[in-house]
DNA sequence: CCAAATTCCATTGACACCCATGTATTCCCA
DNA sequence: TGGGAATACATGGGTGTCAATGGAATTTGG
């Protein structure tokens, strides 16, 4: 499955349009076109990106036609009384937009979106696996460090997390995974 | 399953492009074409190489398709809008990339990355099973060293995991290469 | 009729593709 | 067993293509 990695910085021009970098846009694309079948009609899908403020950071988040159905799904899943699930979805969904891509791959990002990620002109696309985060540089910067230190505290857990079943530390797994 | 092993120096030429070394090229193909059924459609997968900083040395790790669908497994086990989950996967995503091969299996590593190893022109692939890491030849001799002492005290957990019966004494010093 | 936004086009530069050369192995045959 | 040819691999460079960017032109709505 196709997935956001790496990082990119570019930036807002004169008229507020933000050039989504390639990488990134062949994987929306495949968010948005192999939902279920995988068979690819040309223009099957959804043309754009999906975008909303981050929960957690100030930052703004996005990804294709997929990730918003794992969004769905999820809320569909949790236990919750309706007013309490209506509320989050609410709160998840108000808040995106579908941007559409123009004719050279660019969009123009909501001011609100802009506000809540301290964005003026710079800007940063990272990924994150199944979706992609926009980031005032800066703030990314800070972020990071914060990120890395988290991650380290927690390379105990990731080790259990990699292998579930029993196996000693140092063995090659046998076989596979999936 | 194929493995990466033995140590190849190479070198960056003046575009920026570095020849991934054949034996490392064969097991990425075999990573990347085979993630679960192991039938050989010519052309499945990826093309290329994903790489990323280590955590802890100063070196880059790469691997095939496999070694990034074990990343994301592992990720997509923490819930999803936790910042703990956007912290691993910022830490994990965002400074990997995916280098596809030119024609003669040369890729182009990013200037994050070659910073991060400290590497200039020279540098060394270095097979570890399951992935592989490009060293900086100064740092990897350093690091070489204090991996074999680590290695020497570990001897009786080698001994126990290798033939629960019998442990003949003494470790035949199967090396001699430089 | 003006303001704003969207579509279209042109330039720039980086990168991917292609081929040509050099070098080290391997394989075959004398 | 040695020589020689054929192959595979590494390396360097020239060229075409595509992505990014800035601006112009056309449409839309107020």
């Amino acid at each position: 499955m196709a997935m956001f990695m790496s990082t990119v910085t570019s930036k807002i021009d004169a008229k507020g349009r933000v050039s989504v970098p390639s990488v990134f846009r062949s994987a929306i694309l495949a968010q948005n076109s192999s939902p279920n079948s995988g068979q690819a009609a040309p223009h099957e899908g959804p043309n754009g990106i999906f975008v909303y403020p981050s929960f957690t950071e100030a930052a703004i988040e996005g990804g294709g036609q997929s990730l918003m159905s794992d969004i769905g799904a999820m809320v569909e899943r949790l236990d919750l009384f309706t007013e309490e699930r209506d509320a989050l979805a609410a709160s998840l969904f108000a808040d995106s937009h579908h941007l559409a891509f123009d004719g050279d791959g660019r969009v123009s990002l909501p001011a609100p979106l802009l506000a809540h990620a301290g964005v003026e002109k710079e800007l940063m696309f990272v990924g994150l696996g199944t979706k992609f985060q926009i980031w005032n540089p800066a703030s990314y910067a800070d972020f990071r460090s914060k990120a890395r230190a988290m991650a380290l505290q927690q390379r105990g857990l990731l080790r259990s997390l990699s292998s579930p079943p029993s196996a000693p530390p140092g063995l090659p797994p046998s076989e596979g995974k999936q």
